[in-house]
DNA sequence: GTGTCGTCCTTTTTT
DNA sequence: AGGACGACAC
């Protein structure tokens, strides 16, 4: 088991119950630290299975730790509170849904349904949706969660403010009528739960002896408190994380836990994981150069004892046509070479780029497959098929009431809602609540849809999980709604693909045949009937579990409420084509925790990476250079920076010089496929170049490429009234001093450029109204 | 209740 | 440019 580990991955996997901050580089091994750190701890009988606690952020690296940590032991992980800081606060609050006050069948909204339902209670208390936008309720909302913050503790200091706060508060009584929970509610309903409640929160603390925290640069201030919280008994902490892959900020995590969980816990030990085992010497060190810009870093150095390999193209192409076409002429070539696709990744800063090298991949035949987009459980049909179900387990959740009481159409308009809603308000009580006070023409539709429901809600006592998805797919008239709609297909597809999902739920929940709605009372702690001694891998023999305190409470859940909340916490995969041998695509985002053989990063241009809209602040432009860090730290052997002179952003083309990141990386690491030129290109100057040309001699097809396809616009600058604008150019402000254009958008009078300023930071400015003057170029 | 037209927005995203 | 959503008309 430990054989093959590195003297640091060793004392990390080894170090005595104590607290730990592991800094873990990319491709250093952090997954099999934390899996082997289990092991161990569980081998030499310093904890049982369950008296340990690990957390991930996403289901599949919960997933992935199971499993390494199955292949390293002969035990049973089921059970196992190993999972999302989501999943196991859901599985705190189902186990103890009294203490935490939640009705037994509360139910999780996911991203979309919270926002319905603020949309909703805006609609219902005649908020100016102008002054009050959802999304940014929603935001309002999910922030003070995440800090840990009910209503009452927001700091308002001024009448909007005030406003959201009282938006707040409604709409967490709206939520608790309702019986849902959000996401942050979980998180943060679970550490009220383990904070107020002494007797639960000791029983937890006594429990979990050792706290293993994976991808912890990514915590938030809530997540954080939990796990104090969780720990407060004296268990030991040990966290793995990199504050250099710290590239969530915008949503909340807070890389500065790393540092204070560094002083707060004094941990005993920091270890450094610095041996990549990943990336060759040159994409290794160009990655080191470049994060070496960051200020703010605890400090590491990843080295490789791989050769340095091969040097980082860099490309720079007029447009972000040719960028793609280059590309894929490129990707052909890879794959000529005998390069698996699926060892070949396409990566960008923002999604909108995708489109232009999917259509250049889609025109050459060549198979890709793009990650994001639209997961299983948030399709239409699946999200309506869901709400049908929830009613079954819960009728008073107006969310799921609304989005299927006239779906399929049965003559349920939004007067006759409109008075339903007055009503529950009027009575205090849910729109199922309300049907009965509904009189008059609209109230007979209601009562029959209520009938089915209700109707329904009996099957789920007789029928099994995968049996009553079907009776609802048909009863509900999904089906036949479908069935008879143009382009339904896909979606009955996916209401079967529903219906299998349930079956295979079923199966590895233990719960086939049983009735969908009745509770299966299971003792969660209990990993084995019966602990015994082991004999481990090395033939050593494993000390019997110590005997864990009994559950204070059984999970007492129903087939269906467990499945509402699986398809709720693990929105499913969101991969069309998935096993096919295809090019992958993907925003860097989306690549972190990724490794391929060769690697694209695209787009390496000023506004776009680094974003425009990160410049604004110096915190900013640290977390663009770490996503460029985790870009190129996701290359084993070759990579590839692409940028385009003009690229056409939201129906406009622009132009952009190339990023400062790529004059971060010392030349040496560097080979420029294009001329590197002291400012960037004039296209004019690109089209007839040699180095254009020469090109083809770097092996790649010329064939299938057209001759140079000249720009579709002649220079890559503006003219405003009598003074023309180029990227690169020096300009004076009357104001803001001394600057250089790095970007320039529209035309004539309506283009503005971007400027860089000595003294005062990025500025976006109207050409027709600023006024500049030309100092060079 | 459904279909069409206009308006708005557009960084990154997991649970 | 292109998609999503909301307002309006049939």
């Amino acid at each position: 088991m430990m054989q093959s580990l590195n003297p640091q991955q060793h004392a990390a996997v080894t170090l005595p119950p104590q607290h730990a901050l592991v800094l873990a580089g990319a491709g250093s091994g952090k997954t099999r630290v934390l899996t082997t750190r289990m092991a161990w701890l569980i081998q030499t009988g310093q904890a049982s299975p369950f008296g340990l606690l690990a957390v991930t952020f996403t289901n599949k690296s919960a997933r992935e730790m199971l499993t390494r940590l199955g292949a390293l032991l002969p035990i049973n992980t089921r059970g196992m509170w190993v999972g999302t800081f989501h999943g196991l606060c859901n599985r705190l609050l189902r186990a103890h849904f009294r203490d935490a006050g939640l009705p037994q069948t509360f139910q999780i909204l996911d991203t979309a349904d919270q926002l319905a339902a603020i949309k909703r209670l805006l609609k219902a208390h005649g908020v100016d949706d102008e002054k009050f936008p959802p999304r940014d309720v929603q935001r309002f909302i999910n922030g003070a969660k995440e800090e840990g913050l009910r209503p009452a503790q927001v700091e308002a200091w001024d009448a909007h403010r005030r406003r959201l706060v009282e938006l707040y508060t409604l709409y967490q009584t709206q939520c608790e009528r309702e019986g849902v929970v959000d996401f942050a509610e979980l998180l943060l309903r679970a550490h009220e739960l383990l904070e107020r409640n002494g007797p639960i929160r000791e029983h937890y603390q006594r429990r979990f002896r050792h706290i293993l925290v994976d991808e912890f640069q990514d915590t938030n201030a809530l997540q954080y408190r939990w796990l104090k919280l969780l720990a407060g008994g004296g268990a030991c902490i040990f966290a793995v994380g990199d504050d250099d892959q710290s590239i969530y900020a915008f949503r909340g995590a807070n890389v500065g836990n790393m540092a204070d969980f560094q002083r707060e816990y004094a941990p005993d030990a920091v270890i450094r994981l610095e041996q990549n085992y990943r990336s060759y010497g040159h994409i290794l060190d160009s990655a080191n150069a470049l994060i070496s810009h960051n200020a703010m870093r605890l400090g590491k150095n990843l080295w490789t004892e791989q050769g340095e390999g091969e040097p980082v193209r860099v490309i720079e192409l007029p447009s972000d046509l040719l960028e793609a076409q280059w590309i894929v002429d490129e990707v052909r070539s890879l794959i000529s070479e005998g390069r698996a696709r699926s060892e070949i990744a396409v990566l960008y800063r923002s999604n909108a780029q995708s489109r232009v090298i999917e259509h250049a991949l889609f025109s050459s035949g060549i198979p890709y497959r793009v990650y994001g987009g639209l997961r299983f459980f948030e399709r239409q049909e699946i999200k309506h098929a869901l709400a049908y179900l929830r009613l079954m387990d819960n009728l008073h959740d107006d969310t799921s009431w609304l989005r299927v009481v006239n779906f399929p159409t049965r003559g349920i308009g939004a007067r006759t809602l409109e008075q339903l809603g007055d009503l529950a308000r009027q009575y205090n009580t849910s729109l199922y609540g309300a049907v009965p006070y509904m009189s008059g023409k609209g109230g007979t539709n209601l009562v029959r849809f209520t009938d089915l429901v209700t109707s329904m809600a009996h099957e789920a006592q007789v029928l099994s999980l995968p049996e009553l998805i079907e009776h609802v797919i048909h009863h509900s008239g999904l089906r036949e709604h479908y069935q008879s709609e143009r382009e339904g297909e896909d979606r009955l597809e996916n209401l079967q693909e529903l219906v299998n999902a349930a079956t295979v739920f079923a199966a590895e929940e233990n719960v086939e045949g049983l009735p969908a709605g009745r509770l299966v009372e299971r003792a969660l702690p209990r990993l084995q009937a019966e602990p015994q001694a082991h004999v481990g891998p090395g033939g050593l023999e494993v000390p019997a579990p110590a005997d864990d305190d009994e559950p204070l409470t059984e999970l007492a859940m129903s087939p269906l409420a467990a499945f509402l909340s699986h398809a709720s916490l693990e929105a499913g995969d969101n991969q069309a084509q998935a096993g096919q041998d295809a090019v992958q695509l993907m925003t860097v985002h989306a690549a972190k925790g990724l490794e391929f053989d060769s690697v694209f990063i695209t787009g390496v241009e000023e506004g776009l990476f680094p974003h425009e809209n990160s410049l604004v602040e110096a915190a900013g432009l640290e977390e663009e250079r770490r996503l460029m860090y985790v870009a190129i730290t996701r290359a084993r052997e070759r990579l590839y920076l692409t940028l385009a002179q003009s690229r056409m952003l939201h129906g406009q083309t622009r132009y952009a010089m190339r990023s400062r990141f790529l004059d971060e990386i010392p030349q040496e690491h560097l080979k420029w496929l294009s001329p590197r030129e002291a400012r960037p290109l004039q296209m004019a100057e690109w089209a007839g170049s040699a180095a254009y040309r020469r090109s083809d001699a770097f092996g790649r097809p010329s064939a299938g490429r057209s001759a140079p396809v000249p720009p579709r616009t002649a220079t890559s600058g503006v003219t405003v009234g009598d003074q023309h604008f180029r990227i690169g150019q020096g300009v004076r402000h009357s104001r803001f001093g001394e600057g250089t254009i790095i970007s320039l958008s529209g035309m004539g009078q309506d283009s503005q450029a971007q400027i860089q300023f000595r003294d005062v930071g990025t500025k976006t400015l109207a050409l027709g109204v600023a006024k500049l003057e030309i100092t060079s170029g």
